[in-house]
DNA sequence: CAGAATGGGTTCCGAAAGGGAACTTGTCAA
DNA sequence: TTGACAAGTTCCCTTTCGGAACCCATTCTG
């Protein structure tokens, strides 16, 4: 499989990592979601090669994850805010967050706690069932075709189907 | 910044991806998700190259994601199997796959559907809170230091904190 | 018993992507 | 007129990747 296939791939995963899947992209979107907009700022707190930033943010607004609003004319300027599809990578930030505070942090803890203000406490995030609102694990989950399956689609045949993509 | 620095920033974010932030990686874990386990499976399934493949599946024996079980001696063969640490993976990728569900399917729909067992429902997952259970989002949420917080560590002082990093 | 098959790699090559630094372009301020 | 600023673009060299071939211990097939 070829990179720029993956879009093509019958897998929302693949799908999604078409876009963000790689190297720099989700610490770019980081920076995003801390209010950083403008290419200096980038490279600067990134340390990224300027070319390879440049590719990036031009897929990203591509993929209408950012998109270049004007701030000044003459010269103009353009800074990159997240759309609304951007906004809605925060689940997935906050999950791979998580993941690393709980298992990467060394014995000293996790560098950055985060705070839900409805109800002051440090949380995590429980990836809840949007229908009954139950946590969901992955055991509990059965993978079946949806309307956008091909034609040629066959599940894996697991005894106890978890499965996560396609 | 190099890549193999990204593990000692202070961030869990760069640090999961220090992990899992390859383009190849959550495409290896996906696999795994889905009962895959050995060699020859995951490249006839990827289409990835013969030596990138045992370069990841290294990467992630060492850092504890996925581990060698032999399923046979002589000749001896080993099958990589998910950890606990690759198995607390899964609400990151339940994430990512909900995104890719609404954000990259064509008119048809999503190929794939995931029915929650316990209620019976066509499910996506929505992070909520682990102390007050509310649905999480992005504004509702402030960063401050954690105990593994730099030394020199000074927060960004956006108007309303909404932070996703560090 | 010879030869092919199996499973899990390693090696080699040319192509693509990345790191780092210098250069470009349009505008304004000193 | 020179310099600074902001956002790129270009160039060169190193690293990584895709693809194919090769390796090796064991076991199956004829």
């Amino acid at each position: 499989m070829r990179w720029e296939e993956l879009d093509r791939e019958a897998c929302s995963l693949a799908r999604t990592l078409s876009v963000v899947g790689d190297r720099w992209t989700l610490l770019v979107l980081r920076e995003c979601f801390l209010r950083i907009r403008r290419f200096e700022e980038f490279e600067q707190r990134l340390g990224i090669a300027r070319h390879v930033l440049a590719d990036r943010l031009k897929k990203l607004t591509d993929a209408g994850v950012l998109e270049k609003i004007p701030y000044r004319e003459r010269p103009r300027r353009e800074e990159y805010r997240l759309t609304e599809k951007g906004l809605a990578l925060y689940p997935a930030m906050l999950a791979l967050l998580d993941w690393g505070d709980k298992y990467m942090s060394g014995k000293e803890g996790p560098p950055l706690l985060r705070r839900h203000k409805t109800c002051g406490h440090v949380a995590h995030a429980v990836p809840s069932c949007s229908e009954c609102g139950e946590p969901l694990d992955a055991r509990a989950m059965t993978v079946e075709a949806g309307p956008g399956a091909p034609a040629d689609f066959f599940l894996p045949q697991s005894p106890s189907n978890k499965a996560v993509e396609r």
